[in-house]
DNA sequence: TTTATAATATGATATTTGTCATGTTCTTCT
DNA sequence: AGAAGAACATGACAAATATCATATTATAAA
């Protein structure tokens, strides 16, 4: 496994604000993990007593609704920090995370990186920033899901996957997801995110091929409502 | 004005976590202000350069849809802080605040309050684990958004009202709203919320006193669906 | 007080979305 | 290859919610 001082993956996140002496520290006492395509890296009311950098593979956080369906509340790619919140409190996790396809990771517990955490204001900071902006885009959701029909929120996960993860050398979006994920991304029924993601391949905004995505019309997109 | 190291309010959020000298310091900079019902604290997109601390009264912090309603995404009371995202980053706020009621303010320059930041690890730490437990809240509300219905949405607030914010010496609850803002909390035209309203009045689990509104039975409360 | 304006209320109707049923097409396992 | 199960698809219908219209009541301004 590598070394963290080394490793490109942090300068995604945090971590990268650690000296290189505490990197080295870190490093000695993290273990990799690798999980499949829909296996459960934590699951909601767990105690997480360290936190995740994800190396490779994509995965969803999710909660559990009384209603007993799932609703997606981020999707978290190469570089992403899983479990930041455990860090700061001494709470269960109140999401779960699951692989959306094989994943790499690696972890670090809460014990070493505590002391850097109080030490290091660089680093601490660091951590503040990413988690203001984890909450302006979970306020932004709420927004949408409040005020967007299903049709617009579908469109909008559709330009937001394509505008954070990329697309494939065909230009299929890099993330790969089953109508069920989407739904439960948008929050709506699976026959829906279905029948939905059809009309967008009738009217010409995607085409498919298999479970893979492309937009073709990424403007047209936009102006859904 | 008083002064911050007497002050109990801060009890309520971080600054409890800055140490006599520091917020002797930060009394001798803030400033105070009053706004009444209605008016503006400050609006989405603009540069805050500090934070506010709500000595008294009730604000909403809400943003804008493209479809041009309001979104209430938190409701602030005493003790809450506000614009704690100027602090560590340089953008324009995504949210607007706004007076529920006549409010009485600390206003706390960034540049004061941010040397504190970076110096005293206990305060950040705080802040860190307000805006955790802000994440927290706003990743729920995302979940209820998308997978409840409005009737349960509106019961929920009800409840969260009570429990957050308490009722007055009748009992009714202490924090009063519109139709209108009950609309833009749960995400719903004004017409549905009244109606919704309406009913639980009907089906006798609230009663209302003119705008002011009393949790009759809780527990049914907790049922809709 | 009177008047104007905003907030609340309610009916009628259209639209959106969910649910249930059923069929088809992929995957995966043997 | 063939069978079994999962994922995808689509129709028919029901339920939830929005929209538009129009009263009624409360509140604030003159």
């Amino acid at each position: 496994m590598g070394k963290c001082e080394q490793c490109i993956i942090k300068e995604f996140n945090s971590l990268k604000s650690l000296t290189k002496e505490e990197l080295m520290r870190v490093s000695a006492c993290k273990t990799g993990k690798l999980y499949k395509k829909g296996q459960a890296i934590f699951e909601e009311g767990e105690t997480l007593n360290g936190v995740y950098c994800v190396r490779d593979g994509v995965c969803k956080l999710s909660k559990l609704s009384e209603n007993g369906k799932d609703q997606v509340v981020k999707l978290v790619v190469k570089g992403g920090l899983l479990g930041k919140r455990s860090l700061v409190s001494e709470q269960k996790t109140n999401l779960s995370a699951v692989a959306l396809n094989d994943m790499e990771m690696c972890f670090i517990p809460k014990s070493e990186i505590m002391n850097d955490l109080s030490k290091n204001p660089k680093f601490t900071m660091d951590v503040l920033r990413e988690m203001a902006e984890d909450l302006k885009e979970s306020d932004e959701s709420i927004v949408n899901m409040a005020q967007k029909s299903v049709k617009a929120r579908m469109a909008e996960i559709l330009m937001y996957i394509q505008d954070n993860f990329g697309v494939d050398d065909e230009g299929y979006l890099s993330i790969i997801l089953s109508r069920e994920d989407y739904a439960s991304i948008v929050g709506t029924a699976t026959e829906s995110a279905i029948r939905i993601l059809s009309a967008f391949k009738k009217e010409g905004h995607i085409s498919t091929s298999g479970k893979r995505i492309k937009v073709e019309n990424y403007n047209s997109l936009k102006w859904i409502e």
